[in-house]
RNA sequence: GGUGGGGUUCCCGAGCGGCCAAAGGGAACAGACUGUAAAUCUGUCGUCAGUGACUUCGGAGGUUCGAAUCCUCCCCCCACCA
């Protein structure tokens, strides 16, 4: 009877905890550890010098909330140490060790974002620089012994890389390891990561077994694609939505995102529930539901996530203003500059910031991206009048000028 | 340590004495079309006081009327050998 129970329990775990994700090794040991009915450790990692957020961190942050809503204690690892060493993405310099107070003040702001989804109640934060600062060296010797060059070489990065002529460093080896040893350390049941991880994840999966553990389960989550589409978010490539964004930017950059990969979002950042979204999927591809106003919905709840209601309301209402009926938005930075000169065109432009040089306000009036007080203008050089002025560069660039 | 190959504009990548601000692709930006979408098409894409001048091709010198292109030294990367 019970045993029943316990199992339709366990497939609906497991459902929650599939959902979006990409891979999940080992679904058996997982079903295992979840049929033991004692919460789950589950760790997941994070850099301690980027605090900044960005909706593509948060698909993970999700991914705990997920687990914690199913009673699991949820260890949120910052890499405080292994920060140091700087994950092995190419570059092959090791990063100047950020002091205390900065891992601190980093922690506290990771915190502040982070439990905007997260429960408190349920998170353990930890900094791996206690075990990994203590560790002497023979200590790291050993732990290097676990492992082989040959494995280490089957990392998809360092293969290519190797391949490539591209370099690699010793001390990339010793990421993965020390990332590794945290799972020794924490006894972690799960640990998620993006699928980018994947190796990382599973030396810690290794390394347990050499320390004579259990076994971690690795859940492997995709990386969100970026506003483009195609690439992954990231802040080098600018096609991310930041969560410490104002509500109209979050709102802005949701709804430019195309029709196909709103799906995406939907799946891995809404709480709405896969059943919901289904439908909400068919009815558009029915045409009984228009894509822009369920994208609307998706902006709204990001937004309202991490600016609240009101504020997520008042940005789908400035959105509606400025886009569908042709408005400006109210926070539009203001510019002022004397009549003359600086006021032509070309000059206020690329004064006030508006355009990246004159040479770039010149290109962007030959091809038609100016508009002032909503009618286009095609003269760069004839100084405005005295008087305020509505400036539009391009869809999304705005200036109140005033010219004295 | 030896030998050979490399370092080019945001990225990749051609150029290898003048016609090079530097091909091509990507990204980005703008216009058209739209639902501020996406896709597609078109254009732009070093700066400036705009038919011209100035700065740019790892760094510093040099040869030349003229250098990203040749020479010297230096820095960095890769491969093979040891």
């Amino acid at each position: 009877m019970s045993k029943n129970r316990t199992d339709m329990d366990i497939d609906a775990q497991m459902a929650l905890i599939g959902r979006g994700a990409f891979e999940l090794i080992d679904e058996g040991e997982l079903r295992k550890k979840l049929a033991r009915g004692t919460p789950l450790r589950v760790k997941v990692g994070f850099d301690p010098t980027a605090p900044d957020l960005h909706l593509g961190h948060t698909v993970i942050i999700h991914k705990m909330r997920h687990f914690q809503e199913l009673g699991h204690q949820v260890i949120f690892l910052i890499g405080d140490f292994t920060g140091r060493i700087g994950d092995p993405s190419g570059r092959n310099d090791t990063r100047p060790p950020l002091t205390e107070e900065q891992v601190m003040a980093n922690a506290e702001t990771y915190k502040k974002q982070v439990f905007k989804i997260l429960d408190p109640e349920r998170t353990e934060v930890a900094f791996n620089s206690r075990w990994l600062g203590a560790m002497g060296a023979a200590d790291f010797i050993r732990l290097a012994s676990h492992y082989t060059v040959a494995r280490m070489l089957e990392r998809d990065d360092f293969e290519k890389r190797y391949k490539g002529n591209v370099p690699i460093s010793i001390h990339e080896f010793l990421y993965p390891l020390a990332q590794g040893y945290d799972s020794v350390v924490l006894k972690a049941d799960v640990e998620l990561g993006g699928t980018d991880q994947k190796f990382n994840l599973l030396v810690g999966r290794h390394l347990q077994g050499q320390y004579g553990l259990e076994a971690q389960c690795v859940l492997t989550l995709p990386l969100l694609e970026g506003l483009g589409g195609g690439r992954k978010m990231s802040k080098s490539l600018g096609n991310y939505i930041g969560i410490d964004e104002p509500a109209a930017q979050i709102f802005g950059k949701t709804m430019s995102v195309s029709d196909d990969l709103m799906w995406r979002y939907y799946e891995l950042l809404s709480a709405k529930s896969l059943e919901e979204i289904w439908a909400m999927r068919g009815a558009v591809e029915k045409g009984t539901e228009h894509p822009m106003r369920v994208k609307e919905n998706l902006a709204f709840e990001l937004t309202a996530l991490y600016h609240g209601p009101d504020k997520a309301g008042e940005a789908r209402a400035a959105f509606k203003a400025i886009f569908a009926e042709g408005g400006s938005p109210d926070d539009a930075p203001a510019y002022a500059c004397k009549a003359g000169e600086a006021s032509a065109p070309v000059a206020f432009l690329a004064d006030s910031g508006l355009a990246a040089s004159r040479s770039e306000a010149r290109r962007l009036i030959a091809a038609k991206a100016l508009s002032v007080d909503g009618e286009a203008l095609l003269d760069g050089a004839t100084p405005l009048r005295q008087g305020n002025y509505l400036i539009k560069l391009g869809k999304k660039r705005f200036l109140r000028l005033s010219v004295n």
